[in-house]
DNA sequence: GCATGATCATGC
DNA sequence: GCATGATCATGC
């Protein structure tokens, strides 16, 4: 049979996907395409290259158009606020072979080989539609830009590392900034031999964290021109120093200086009291206008927090997670859940000390969790979602104020569980009624982080 | 003084 | 109107 297009060349191939543009699959023109037989995640991406592009979906270490080095990839996308588009998911590309990658160098590794030039699909996503009537948006080619190259380089080097020293079972999508090693395959990753340790490791695979997604999905939208600014200007200043390095070592030259001291020294003039105080200082130390976005942040998913010590460096507050909402947890298994997302995220710590009646800068520290933590953390996400499902919330109520079984900071050294809300009237529903106060919603509730534990293990180490 | 319940302020 | 990061307040 004719193909309709010519794989070994790349203009041909991109016209052919640009027709996608706009159309979903079944109206692309192909006769036996409800036919296709696939199930389940990732069958989008096996229908569009079965029948749209007419070869059979294989796992081959070669790019899909191996003659002129082009990877397909089909990827969600989810509606926000009108007309634009953000990533449903990080970008999965190729398995980590774990025996493989410590002989590897980063020119000539698999990784690199398959996934230096991508022909992108998106498609959006609706809950509970046939993959066949998602309406293609976006198609264009992508290649890396010389400054994100460096930093996806030094992820895969980081990577690679950890794998050398026998810790592939530590792995973390926390680990790097850019490319993350996200889990793979059944429940988080099938366990499977690595070459440094007899301790198996989950199967993992390179993507590109959402964070990334987002910016490639703008930049060929061509939206949002100027909403980003860039932290590095070149991409030399990566040569010799990591991104995390290029930041702390902005910090440091305010170190010891009060909030007054260092609006005055970066002459800005902000409010401490507004609650974007510490996002708008971080920017104006960074070197990034106020009114934007810090680029790198954005596509590394980078979390920042500011933590105000008191003099025997404990800091004067838990630090809080997002709320959640019960229905939702109590459905999730815990290798997908928000909470785990969430831990695995890179996050940047800004600490200030009370001194006197001044917040000095003590520090900047990047930090993500170390895998033994987040097992810990396993156990209060189970308990919180075994005590909502089994409507055990409530304790006790004594002068109006209730009590809860949610595990407390005795429960973990680590994280606990306790109220975020506007006030005891902003709630969420429950999935099953509270067998003590017979209610079918309750306060908003989130996982913090106890401040014992960013003191000893992220303030201190 | 700490643990936990409760709430604030901003920005989208 | 609500999500989010941050902070206040009460009781033991």
């Amino acid at each position: 049979m004719e193909r309709k297009y010519d794989p070994e060349n790349k203009v041909s191939v991109i016209a052919h996907a640009r027709k996608l543009i706009n159309r979903t699959l079944r109206e692309s023109g192909l006769d036996n395409i409800h036919m296709h037989g696939h199930k389940g995640k990732g069958s989008f991406g096996q229908v569009l290259e079965e029948f749209y592009f007419e070869y059979k979906p294989n796992s081959n270490s070669e790019p899909d158009f191996k003659e002129i080095g082009l990877e397909l990839k089909a990827s969600p996308l989810k509606k926000v606020k009108g007309r634009h588009y953000n990533s449903k998911e990080r970008l999965v590309l190729n398995i980590i072979n774990y025996s493989d990658i410590p002989n590897e160098k980063f020119e000539t590794s698999s990784f690199w080989k398959k996934n230096a030039n991508l022909l992108l699909v998106f498609y959006l996503y609706e809950l509970d539609q046939d993959i066949l009537d998602y309406k293609i948006r976006l198609v264009s080619e992508w290649e890396f830009t010389n400054e994100d190259l460096k930093i996806i380089r030094q992820d895969w080097e980081k990577i690679k590392e950890k794998i050398l020293s026998g810790k592939a079972h530590e792995l973390s999508e926390g680990d790097t900034l850019y490319l993350g090693a996200c889990t793979k395959g059944g429940k988080g990753g099938n366990p499977r031999p690595q070459p440094f340790s007899q301790i198996h490791a989950k199967q993992r695979a390179f993507s590109l964290k959402q964070g990334y997604v987002n910016h490639i999905i703008a930049s060929i939208s061509r939206e949002q021109k100027g909403v980003y600014g860039k932290l590095i200007k070149s991409s030399s200043e990566l040569t010799k120093k990591t991104l995390e390095e290029i930041v702390v070592g902005k910090f440091e030259s305010y170190y010891g200086f009060s909030i007054p001291k260092i609006s005055e020294m970066l002459g800005i003039n902000l409010n401490p009291k507004a609650k974007s105080f510490y996002s708008s200082l971080t920017k104006a130390i960074l070197g990034v206008s106020l009114d934007k976005e810090i680029e790198e942040f954005k596509k590394a998913d980078i979390k920042i927090r500011a933590v105000r010590l008191q003099k025997n460096n404990l800091p004067k507050e838990d630090i809080s997670f997002p709320a959640f909402e019960y229905v939702k947890l109590v459905r999730e298994e815990w290798e997908t859940s928000e909470l785990k997302d969430f831990l695995e995220h890179k996050f940047l710590f800004v600490f200030f000390q009370f001194v006197e009646n001044d917040l000095i800068l003590k520090k900047a520290k990047f930090w993500n969790m170390p895998h033994q933590d987040i097992l810990d953390v396993e156990k209060v996400w189970k308990k919180t979602k075994d005590i909502v499902s089994k409507g055990e919330i409530v304790r006790d109520i004594k002068k109006g104020r209730r009590s809860t079984n949610f595990p407390d900071k005795s429960y973990s050294k680590i994280s606990h569980v306790r109220p975020h809300a506007s006030n005891a009237a902003d709630t969420y529903p429950l999935p099953v009624k509270d067998n003590f106060t017979g209610v079918l919603s309750y306060t908003k509730h989130a996982f913090w982080f106890n401040s014992s534990y960013v003191r000893d293990e992220i303030y201190l180490k």
